[in-house]
DNA sequence: CTTAACAGCTTTTTT
DNA sequence: AGCTGTTAAG
């Protein structure tokens, strides 16, 4: 029966093995932590402990998933099946869903993003009169954002004398009001923000002892992983439940810390002996992920912050390949290097896609990495960015939805009164937004009483508006008697959102119209999987509590082979067996902003860290010698941090300049002079190396014999004319005749734009357009 | 009230 | 460079 421990060192042995009473374990990157986490829940579960009495706060929902998977497969699925398993956020959510209403809210609550709460705030701005150069909307959010997770309240900020001031020396004396003001708002529309989710579980807890009892008794044994980016809000909530039996495991990395920016205190990992009795501590310091040439270099980087828990991470893997450093005369060259070493690693060592990660610090750099697989046909998935939910078409149908769920919900209402247009203006929704202030109602309940209030609103209009409110009424209904899947269909439908993108006819519109599509079926995959779970019935409600609090990681599997672009705090807790990290340059990374203290660098240093320690076999650093940023081509000089890897680990691909080794070398020294305006176009600019040339038309015929899926758009509904090219004449039905300026994309997302004589240019999904090719 | 041009801002990282 | 939100014209 217990077998399953044999497969632990003895390291990892000793925390799943360890008996009651609070321990931590101090995880060095790719010590097998997930195991000992995974492993201990399981031991506890095959010792006679209810699944029911178990919390595990993991770090994404795909964790967590992957986890209780693993479980399941160790000690059987119906026992598993118990398991209060997820982030802080959503199992949060989920508790105050159930006790809630103690402190006023509905269980429909709605989960306001970042950006509801932001526009919510920069309404608050507007309608109070103040200057929006002064309270900057996104300033703000970020302020009360980062009040809330040091569980500073409204009263508690007008209690603190240093606060205020600091507000008062930034010019924004009203902060305090636009704070009250924000949190009245959500409140009074039935939402909740993220860090309300663990502010409020803070207040339930707090004032409801009889809350807080049955849930320290539910909860006997809690795990935490990641426990070192844990804010002070989630670090209260676990001390208050675990403070009855003090069954509290946590797992982390000082090492590792890089969520400051949103909260994350370090002090919580570096005080928790302080904090309970009797700690137990274990360290896993053998790294089973990656070569000792990795493991080293990590090490002797990580060796230059002076804040840390003592701990030796070593390996027992081969030495293997020092770590490449390349440079780059730019950010497209960047990019076309990576690509073709890519696509040499895999030549040469027989490798997939999905080997291949590649890490950047900031998301706008995914774009040239973007450019140059695509032009080398390697298929990719970026990972965040803007996310699918994000989406304006995707924000929009969910708010619709939200709107049935809750309607008092204002920022969706406000978002699809007039979307798509049905005549309800601006000065239609202020009017209202001042109605609901005053009599302390919602936009929806002023809409339903209408002729009860004078508003000066024209017969028309409040003949619109009173037709919105009965079509949300009416879906209402029908959501009581229907799954989540059929509403959404319908509401896609009957608002006329799909017809509006399908109207349109640009490629667009058309790619809007497909991501609507492609929202509906994972509603239908969503229903169909909640039907086999018993406490879940495939209602809108569960699915839009998923889509709140889902991240990119956590959508779909991924079974599919692509190269994986994220940015290296997404990468945390993955790993690949060949890493690129790019842009290893000054202001870039360490990030420009980041630079003013001590601890804020040392923070990028970790980011750099856990970088590096994803990589199995090999990883590569690249750097560029000029950057495109803000649309304008900078200079830039080499990372601080290629200076600080010990250089016994580090191979140059590139010529480093004898007297300072990153020192950026003139345009002059390896291509003559170059004319920016060639490399602006991506041309291979005359002494490039061979293997960065871009592929010639021969070896893209190649590479599509090889990789066929990719030559032939699955599901196109038209066939695309060979001979159309970059310079072909064209006639489009609609359109009359044209020149094809540029083709870009590949399979069923291949574009050309097409300057037409009419004078338009177009840019058209090849195979929608109805494209003859004439010369 | 709608549409189209314009201005301004962005790039730190995310639940 | 690309996007969002604001303003001007219809």
């Amino acid at each position: 029966m217990e077998n399953f421990i044999d497969e632990l060192n003895d390291a990892q042995k000793a925390p799943v093995l360890h008996k009651d009473g609070p321990l931590m374990v101090i995880a060095g990157a790719g010590s097998g932590k997930t195991r000992v986490l995974t492993y201990r829940i399981a031991h506890l579960m095959a010792q006679g402990v209810d699944s029911f009495n178990i919390l595990a706060l993991t770090f994404t929902n795909k964790a967590a998933r992957e986890m209780k998977k693993r479980i399941a497969d160790i000690v059987g699925n119906s026992e598993a099946k118990n398991l209060w398993m997820g982030t802080f956020h959503s199992v949060f959510a989920k508790l105050l869903r159930f006790d809630g209403d103690k402190l006023g809210y509905p269980s429909n609550f709605t989960i306001y993003d970042t950006q509801d709460s932001q526009r919510l705030i920069a309404s608050i701005i507007k309608e109070m009169g103040l200057d929006k150069d002064i309270y900057k909307y996104k300033q703000i959010q970020n302020r009360i954002s980062s009040y809330k997770n040091s569980l500073i309240t409204v009263k508690a900020y007008h209690q603190n004398p240093e606060l205020m001031e600091a507000d008062a020396m930034a010019k924004r004396p009203r902060m305090g009001d636009i704070y009250q003001n924000y949190v009245d708002r959500c409140f009074k529309a039935g939402a909740m923000d993220f860090d309300d989710l663990l502010l409020r579980t803070n207040e339930l807890l707090n004032r409801f002892p009889e809350v807080l009892a049955k849930y320290q008794h539910r909860f006997r044994y809690i795990l935490v992983d990641e426990y070192q980016d844990t804010n002070h809000s989630q670090y209260l909530i676990v001390k208050a439940l675990a403070d009855r039996y003090q069954n509290i495991c946590v797992v982390g990395d000082d090492a590792q810390s890089i969520y400051s920016f949103r909260g994350a205190n370090i002090s919580n990992i570096l005080n928790f002996q302080r904090d309970y009795d009797n700690v137990g501590m274990y360290r896993l310091e053998q790294n089973y992920r990656s070569t000792k040439n990795i493991v080293n270099a990590a090490n002797s980087i990580i060796a230059k912050n002076k804040n840390q828990l003592e701990k030796v991470v070593w390996t027992a893997n081969d030495e293997g390949a020092a770590i490449k450093i390349h440079r780059s005369p730019t950010d497209a060259e960047e990019g076309r290097y990576v690509a073709n070493s890519i696509w040499d690693n895999k030549m040469q060592h027989q490798l997939s896609n999905g080997e291949f990660a590649i890490l950047y610090r900031t998301n706008s750099q995914s774009r040239a990495m973007e450019d140059a697989l695509r032009k080398k046909d390697i298929p990719y998935r970026i990972y965040g960015g803007l996310s699918f939910y994000q989406r304006k078409e995707i924000k929009d149908v969910l708010s619709y939805l939200r709107l049935v769920i809750n309607p008092k919900d204002e920022e969706a209402l406000k978002r699809v009164i007039n979307f798509p247009a049905r005549g309800i203006g601006q000065t239609t929704v202020d009017k209202m937004v001042v109605a609901a202030n005053h009599y302390g109602r919602s936009i929806f309940e002023i809409i339903e009483n209408l002729d009860k209030i004078d508003l000066k609103i024209n017969s028309g209009t409040k003949r619109k508006l009173q037709d919105f409110a009965t079509m949300i009424k009416s879906f209402q209904i029908m959501s009581e008697s229907t799954d989540a899947f059929t509403l959404a269909e319908h509401v896609a439908k009957k608002t006329g959102i799909l017809l509006e993108f399908k109207k349109d006819g640009t490629p667009e519109g058309i790619g809007r119209m497909e991501n609507i599509e492609e929202l509906l079926n994972g509603i239908q995959d969503f229903v169909e999987g909640q039907k086999e779970l018993a406490d879940a019935t495939g209602s809108i409600s569960e699915f839009l509590e998923d889509v709140a609090l889902a991240t990119d990681l956590d959508k779909d599997t991924g079974d599919d082979d692509r190269v994986a672009l994220m940015t290296i705090h997404l990468a945390k807790g993955l790993e690949f067996p060949y890493v690129y990290i790019v842009g290893m340059e000054e202001d870039l990374f360490p990030s420009a902003m980041s630079m003013n203290t001590r601890s804020e660098l040392e923070e990028e240093r970790r980011l750099f860290y856990v970088a590096l320690t994803r990589a199995e076999k090999q990883a590569y650093l690249t750097y560029t010698q000029n950057r495109y940023r803000w649309g304008k081509l900078i200079d830039a000089e080499p990372s601080r941090f290629l200076e600080e890897i010990d250089e016994q680990y580090v191979e140059n691909l590139t010529p480093v300049d004898g007297g300072y080794r990153y020192k950026p070398l003139m345009d002059t020294d390896i291509f003559g002079e170059v004319d920016k305006s060639t490399l602006r176009q991506n041309k291979p600019v005359s002494g490039t190396p061979p293997s960065v040339r871009k592929p010639n038309e021969n070896q893209l015929k190649k590479l599509r014999k090889l990789k066929p899926e990719l030559a032939t758009p699955v599901g196109n509904t038209n066939t695309i004319d060979p001979n159309l090219a970059e310079g072909s004449l064209v006639n489009h039905t609609r359109f009359g005749r044209g020149k094809v300026l540029k083709i870009e994309g590949v399979g069923n997302d291949k574009k050309a734009e097409i300057q037409f004589e009419k004078g338009d240019v177009k840019k058209l999904l090849l195979r929608f357009a109805k494209l003859e090719v004439v010369g």
